[in-house]
DNA sequence: ATGAAAGCGCTAACAG
DNA sequence: CTGTTAGCGCTTTCAT
């Protein structure tokens, strides 16, 4: 017998062995469904025949009959962040063992691109939204309309506290609490700050902790050690250059994340200072890289891959059970290297 | 009026529309439709009602009639591979102007993940696929099925010559000859290649170029200059070890990337030998960290971001236009720094 | 210019 | 255990 094929398509549809057999689609529906009762021969030839004619069922059919898709979409600041691309990691290994694919939309660290990236993973009806704001947001309403139409949503790393949804986060203030005091503990008192922008979440809690520090130990909280930074590139040096030539020169530095932390040493070496002893350096996400540098950078590490299937495993429960929202500490680690290191 | 919503998507639909205004949801859709033959009040009416109503068309609906997705796939290696993370971006920018979505999926440099990637995406009806294959891919009948059914394939950076199909690439060739000659001008003689593994495309031109230009140098070829990586870390460390600790100790290193090419650099300089003097380093990928490191690294810069948007820009003509397969070359270039810096 | 009806591929309620 | 029917939301003939 010529294998038939439904013209539109091009593949084979439980309709093709439904007639190939002689017997309704509905039966071939339910003896493919592997849990409804049908008889045991019947199943049989028709697993086989499907098997035979290497039948797969069409998941746009599959998509509008549920009105899932199987599909979780993540929003992101930028996939060359090395954070997010660690993060994206995680999310893709949870996602695709359980049977999801991933829609990944980058906002560049704009708000209207992270707003116009919603409405594109609306548009797609994906099943759950993984989300770090970008480095412009300030309000959260744009993700309302996610949570009015039931779609679950997942914060991670650079989350927020103003909607009811599960978070995945790190210590921020803690951390950035005990970097602070391991640049006091080894000497360090003129200790500056490149801090991200106040309005997100780690931003607002790295600056606290490290405010913190500063007065558990009696020492001065300035306002001209404290540097705004917004991810931008092209900065680093003008900042540098100017924490090096306040008239109280930091004797620390506290960065941002590594690769300005790197930038900042090649500067602050140009410029004659050395590290750590004139200026010690403290970096933020340990990659790979901060053992290769000279000296080699102190950071925290941030399990970025860590945070990422964790949000991806909350987003999961969530799309499946409806459970409520949870939060996850995930908590970050001061790796000590020779950029800090002064004493001991 | 009480707005009725239908019950099981909570949407708004033409149904709808078309009930609240007493006409047929054909005439509702033709007067979306923007093209279609409509009576000018009608449509006034309809395109006012579905303002205020918010409507915005079922895409999985429009999915199953038409057979697509406006979605293209993309399959590569790594995201915290950064020449990919960069290529996304590109992806990404032209996909997303043209209205389609992205969805990613990493093979892990693994043959066996980026085959069930493949069908992942199948099954998920792509309308095409980005491809960069993965550094065990030595085949290429996996991506046959994808042809089979009309689905547009465009390979980038990574590429394979066995199909027929869009592609873009770099000049490996040329780049890696062009590298190579410069090592040579600045009076090295015993240079040394870390190659990628030699089922790669990439990998193989650019060892070719590299031999091609000794050759023409008539320098010897040597064995034992030649390293084979596949990419995996914690092999860096042992192969540089390996190499100055030749006999003959090479004068000149040509990295596989840069990353390799700073931890060489790293291990290098524990072994109290000098860069570029004793050894000068060539990387791979241009990294803003080049710049930044000592001595600052010369290195080949391969336009990502560009290679992305290329690939992009021809994978959705052939999904529209079902233009024949194209090619694109896109020139790397050699950005010399201090690390080979010895002569002029 | 508009409505009725069919169909994309699948599931599920209902009837037998 | 199985067939019939309806329906997910939309487009597109085919009538009128």
């Amino acid at each position: 017998m010529a294998v038939k094929r439904s013209m539109s398509s091009g593949s084979i549809t439980i309709n093709d062995i439904a007639k190939m057999l002689g017997i309704s689609k509905s039966t071939v529906s339910r003896a493919l469904s592997e849990h409804s009762d049908v008889n045991a021969e019947t199943r049989h030839k028709v697993l086989e025949l499907a098997r035979k004619l290497n039948y797969t069922p069409n998941a746009l059919a599959l998509n509008l009959k549920q009105q899932r898709t199987n599909t979780i979409g993540v929003l992101i600041p930028e996939t060359v962040n090395r954070f997010f691309a660690k993060a994206i990691g995680g999310i893709q290994r949870v996602a695709n063992l359980a049977g999801y694919n991933v829609m990944i939309c980058q906002s560049d660290e704009s708000f209207v691109t992270e707003r116009s990236n919603l409405r594109s993973l609306l548009t797609a009806h994906v099943d759950g939204v993984l989300v770090s704001v970008s480095a412009e947001t300030d309000r959260t309403d744009h993700f309302q309309i996610l949570l009015d139409k039931n779609i679950p949503v997942v914060f991670f790393d650079r989350i927020t506290e103003e909607l009811n949804t599960s978070r995945v986060y790190t210590d921020n203030y803690e951390i950035a609490f005990e970097g602070t005091e391991h640049l006091i503990s080894q000497g360090c008192q003129r200790i500056a700050i490149v801090a991200g922008p106040q309005n997100l979440y780690n931003s607002r809690y790295r600056l606290k902790g490290y405010m913190d520090a500063l007065r558990k130990h009696n020492l001065p909280v300035k306002e001209n050690y404290i540097v705004q930074s917004h991810f931008r590139g092209g900065t680093v040096e003008d900042y540098t250059r100017q924490l090096i030539n306040l008239p109280q020169r930091p004797d620390a530095i506290f960065a941002i994340n590594d690769f300005a932390a790197i930038e900042m040493m090649h500067v602050i070496k140009k410029n004659g200072l050395r590290i750590p002893q004139d200026i010690a350096i403290l970096g933020f996400n340990n990659e790979t890289i901060c053992r290769f540098v000279e000296p080699a950078l102190t950071s925290i590490d941030m399990s970025a891959y860590d945070m990422g299937s964790e949000a991806a495993a909350l987003l999961l429960d969530q799309i499946k059970g409806n459970r409520d929202p949870q939060l996850r500490l995930i908590k970050s680690r001061l790796v000590i290297r020779e950029s800090t290191h002064l004493k001991g």
